[in-house]
DNA sequence: CGAACGGTTGAACAACTGTTCAACTATAAT
DNA sequence: ATTATAGTTGAACAGTTGTTCAACCGTTCG
């Protein structure tokens, strides 16, 4: 009997077809480096935490202080999350005598939730 | 000496000012599981393998094998990321023959990871 | 000054998440 | 029917992440 004696590669690798494919898409994707970017930044985006300040100081600026209000959050907790997006420049602030006001840094992102929402309520 | 006797509110409770602007944007916030939602989507893309995954079959369907064989990933590994991006409809699938061809489900998904690369390249 | 308040920070803890591993199903080929 | 391959799944483990807690800094105001 002729068993297969071929060596026994990973994965597909014998099928000529999806080896082609898998080439093809090798060059066209993006690189590894941007890739962990795109990942990076929608996992900023991806805490409700941090999505609810966003929409708290959407329409003008607030301080540490009354955004922990607004959200039933320590102080603490937010500052946490508001270092995180001033990290990532997803918002700017300014001090203000003892406050400091935080706003949305981008109109950017405005945009990107809003297109998020959408898909949501498709 | 004549210290302050007002009572400690948490924080910020006696600003009016601020107490109106609170109680504005508490208004104007969208649910609690509208937040929840825009950020479980958003946690989704947020995870460099599951971000390969949907550039990979961002062109034409592929099998999990291929998928798995061009980002030198195991099967088990990439079949586990699928299943999350299928029970969120990210992505569609399809039987063919000893393959199953994973594609995108959603054009939506392309736009909005296109702004995003445009907020990183700003 | 010194107390009070707004805000930040680091360590610690709990909850969550992604990969590995092994076992399993189903389809295709010999 | 038997074997090999494609794919899925659950448990386990390690790494990550968010909140709490306590201590701290800087301003403001009495």
């Amino acid at each position: 009997m002729h068993h297969k004696k071929e060596v026994c590669v990973p994965c597909c690798e014998e099928h000529e077809v999806h080896e082609g494919t898998i080439n093809e898409r090798r060059r066209s994707m993006p690189s590894a480096e941007t890739l962990y970017d795109l990942a990076d930044f929608f996992k900023i985006l991806g805490d409700s935490t941090r999505m609810s300040i966003l929409f708290a100081i959407d329409e003008s600026p607030m301080c540490v202080c009354d955004i922990a209000e607004l959200l039933g959050m320590t102080k603490s907790a937010v500052s946490h999350q508001l270092k995180i997006l001033r990290a990532n420049d997803l918002v700017s602030y300014r001090k203000s005598g003892k406050n400091v006001m935080y706003s949305l840094a981008d109109d950017h992102v405005r945009d990107i939730i809003e297109k998020a929402l959408e898909h949501i309520n498709e």
